[in-house]
DNA sequence: CGGCTTATTGATCCGACTCAACGTTAGTGG
DNA sequence: CCACTAACGTTGAGTCGGATCAATAAGCCG
């Protein structure tokens, strides 16, 4: 289902150049022709869209592993824009290069199509919570959400630093920072978390779970089956 | 880059059968196994996804010659739940038989890949939406869109039928159904629409943009690349 | 150390929700 | 074909969650 290690070693030769990223420069812009995709090695990026009048929607955080601009295949140009929230370090493969790879390795198509249908999920999901959700419940569904995405990865689900700032979280939630704000404030009163900034300690998840209005699952249950990985991490 | 007609026959072959839905009637549910695609031949379907409480948001309305269920590779699992909003007839597709069909014809992989992609941007533009409209720019965005969407399919893009009622498009666009209604009332005082129930008149295009928050495009331009088309409609 | 970004908290206000009532239409069965 | 009924659409009144504006504190980077 995955790619084996040779495949992964194959790779490496298509890899143009790696890019190197600080906090705030961007990646790619909307419009812009797409002409590479990216394999995120370390940091993290955010994608964003955003009104002719300067509002903005976040809509989706980006970590190591994942590949970005395989959205665009429809019309060759990114729809989104993307931008580092850190020091961030990416593989550039030229789109050409890409397709090459795809007749060698025909399984990619394949995994490209898996890798798509878990972004819609994702999607949608986020549609449920920026049409349904109240505030409070929102920021419970994000932190689920880190939570496990840390616990596929075998870090730790309930203490975790933040990449993103609270106005980011806003945007991506649809809500004020303020909002997000307060409501740290509240869910640390109330025991369910600890936040010191970018740091969190999640201290209940089944409560969080009951916040978030979603069944609990236990942590760590990764029966799904791993990421696509193009490029070795780190 | 679209199937031929040979193809399309070829197509017939694996349709395994045809089914008709009323209104209401329940195409397929979450949490399904996958064990069919679906090609919508007439009527619409909206699709959609629901909290444990009962709070829905609706995450697409659908119309013939789309293909339903094939977002749901990932898992093999359908995700979303689907209606039938109107007396509607899909092919059912077994997904043996599309995989066989896939084989045949490899260009459907790619299809698939943007059709995809499609889905992604608009999921991603109703984000936005969700996250950072307000409720007038919401309905003239979804008004400017319905009628893009006719226009492509070369109906008038100023006067329509809407299959859905109020309170779908509420449920779509993140809004109470009162809401959908008091609008609609306003911008019938403002002459920018009529609206006889679901009968439905745009009168000034220009005007809907600017209240969209959108860039304004004359109707009927229809550069894009005609929707894959799987099955003769009707 | 100084300037800048980020985070937090308070006060006020408003858009959209909820609840409720009522008119209208379409669908059903006799 | 008509009467009945349930679903749909509309409007009004009152309320509230979260936005906005504003001020201040706390980190962070050069």
């Amino acid at each position: 289902m995955g790619l084996g290690s040779a495949d992964t070693r194959l790779l490496d030769r298509y890899v143009k150049r790696k890019r190197m990223l600080k906090r705030g420069q961007i990646l790619y812009r909307a419009d812009e022709e797409l002409t590479s995709v990216y394999a995120l090695r370390s940091g993290s990026v955010k994608t964003y869209l955003s009104t002719g009048d300067g509002r903005l929607q976040i809509t989706g955080f980006h970590i190591p592993g994942e590949l970005l601009g395989l959205n665009e295949m429809d019309e060759k140009r990114y729809h989104c824009e993307a931008m580092a929230l850190e020091t961030t370090s990416v593989c550039e493969i030229s789109l050409s290069c890409f397709e090459e790879l795809v007749r060698q390795i025909p399984s990619v198509y394949y995994q490209m199509l898996r890798m798509m249908s878990k972004e819609i999920k994702l999607n949608q999901e986020l549609m449920l919570l920026l049409g349904k959700k109240n505030a409070e419940e929102r920021l419970a569904t994000y932190l689920l959400n880190i939570s496990r995405r840390f616990a596929m990865r075998n870090y730790s689900p309930t203490r975790f630093n933040l990449s993103m700032s609270r106005g980011d979280i806003g945007d991506y939630l649809g809500i004020a920072e303020e909002t997000v704000c307060r409501i740290f404030t509240r869910f640390q009163a109330e025991g369910v978390v600890t936040s010191e900034r970018r740091y969190i300690i999640l201290n209940d998840l089944k409560r969080l779970s009951d916040i978030a209005c979603e069944p609990y699952h236990y942590p760590a249950v990764s029966r799904a089956s791993p990421p696509l990985r193009l490029v070795n991490l780190r």
